[in-house]
DNA sequence: TCTGGGGTCCTAGGACCC
DNA sequence: TCTGGGGTCCTAGGACCC
């Protein structure tokens, strides 16, 4: 058995590399993916653009302060996507143990591989050859025991390389990290350390769990602890199901008025249906999510009896919800969402029957995927039209 | 600097049932 | 009569990740 099975995959800078496959006259400059509006934010940095303080998350306004020159190209996530499907397929012509953990990372068990190549870091060189061969894209690779470990070393290993930590260094390698390089330590918990005095991992590792619980509560004390040891039995677990599907749009000015927020939900409604349709999924459960202008967020949400699918059920939900919320103030954002998710082609899928709406609604989208938009109009706008 | 869009997981309280 | 304990489902909010 090899010690150290679990590689880690992440592509460098994704989505502006995969810009840069369009167009070479990006590549050597400062570059970033992200929104062009006064509300955009970078969701993606270039190294050249990283060395100016351009972070993603960080809004498009700040980022152009920070570098003038900065080249921001408008997100398009289907070209992402699509380069995505090729990506994972290198990784699935290695190993059918894959744990894809978003568009452009995931957790590979390449242990079976071990009659095949001689190490697992021989592994990891053979996936980035076949990456840049097939696609033209560099990826970085951390090769470890542990997810934990791998996913670390991944980082460490940017851009474009390689690291593997053998079991006997996985220690001296984590605690010498800071804590908030662990998986979970976002700004809130931080600070919850920061006060207790806790910098680094091995001061993580030192701390009794009891003196952490109460700071952060019970189940990140244990996690914390565990991780902060080495300790890490998760599985690489592939093929996991979606939990929710959700669409939400920030609008570059707010929106106010009924009126207006009922146009939103409908849109909104109309795009997750679509997106249920093409997953082959219903949802029990609606939530409809509204930001205000001072960035507060509230969630309205209703379970019904049977999962859905349909664009008019959805909205009239949302609408209903909406009405109940009642907002008051301008609103910067509106979201929808379904959850307690069940495939078409479960034992449920006799609640789907039931769903006349959602059947019709499949009819109709047939038809529009067959023989385009146009094909189908409703009955009110025949009559508008004087047919 | 004034904060995207897509997700996951956790907590906590209340309803309801046995 | 003012009082149990456990389990499940639902709702709302929040932290976090890429």
């Amino acid at each position: 058995m090899w010690a150290e099975p679990i590689l880690h995959v992440d592509m460098d800078s994704f989505f502006v590399e995969v810009e840069r496959l369009d167009d070479p006259s990006l590549r050597g400059i400062p570059v970033a993916v992200g929104g062009t509006g006064p509300r955009g934010v970078i969701a993606s940095a270039s190294y050249e653009a990283r060395a100016f303080g351009v972070r993603s998350a960080m809004p498009t306004a700040t980022a152009l302060e920070r570098c003038p020159h900065l080249e921001v190209v408008p997100p398009s996530h289907g070209k992402y996507g699509e380069v995505s499907v090729r990506v994972f397929e290198v990784f699935r012509d290695f190993t059918p143990l894959v744990e894809g953990l978003s568009l452009d990372e995931a957790f590979l068990d390449v242990s079976g591989l071990r009659r095949h190549f001689e190490s697992p870091v021989e592994v990891a060189r053979a996936i980035r050859a076949e990456i840049r061969r097939r696609i033209g894209l560099p990826s970085s690779v951390g090769v470890a025991a542990t997810k934990l470990v791998a996913k670390l070393a991944s980082q460490a290993a940017k851009p474009d390389g390689i690291r593997h930590i053998p079991a006997s260094e996985q220690i001296g390698f984590l605690h010498a990290l800071p804590a908030t390089a662990l998986p979970g330590v976002g700004p809130a918990t931080a600070a919850a350390l920061d006060r207790l005095g806790i910098e680094t991992v091995a001061d993580l590792a030192a701390t009794p769990e009891y003196a952490l619980a109460s700071s952060v509560g019970p189940s990140m004390a244990r996690q914390l602890v565990e991780l902060a040891s080495g300790i890490d039995p998760r599985r690489v677990q592939p093929d996991q199901e979606a939990k929710s599907v959700s669409v939400e749009e920030t609008y570059d000015r707010d929106l106010e008025g009924r009126d207006h927020l009922l146009a939103a939900v409908s849109d909104h409604g109309l795009r997750l249906a679509q997106r249920l349709r093409r997953a082959g999924l219903g949802g029990r459960t609606i939530t409809l999510k509204v930001r205000f202008s001072d960035f507060e967020t509230v969630t309205r949400s209703r379970t019904l009896r049977a999962p859905t699918r349909s664009a008019r059920e959805i909205t009239a939900v949302a609408r209903a919800l909406l009405d109940e919320l009642a907002p008051a103030r301008p609103v910067r954002l509106v979201g929808l969402g379904a959850s307690s998710l069940e495939t078409a082609d479960a034992p449920r899928q006799l609640a789907f029957h039931d769903d006349v709406w959602s059947r019709v609604e499949d009819a109709v989208f047939e038809v529009i995927e067959r023989y385009g938009k146009d094909a189908i109009r409703s009955g009110r706008k025949l009559e508008e039209e004087g047919r």
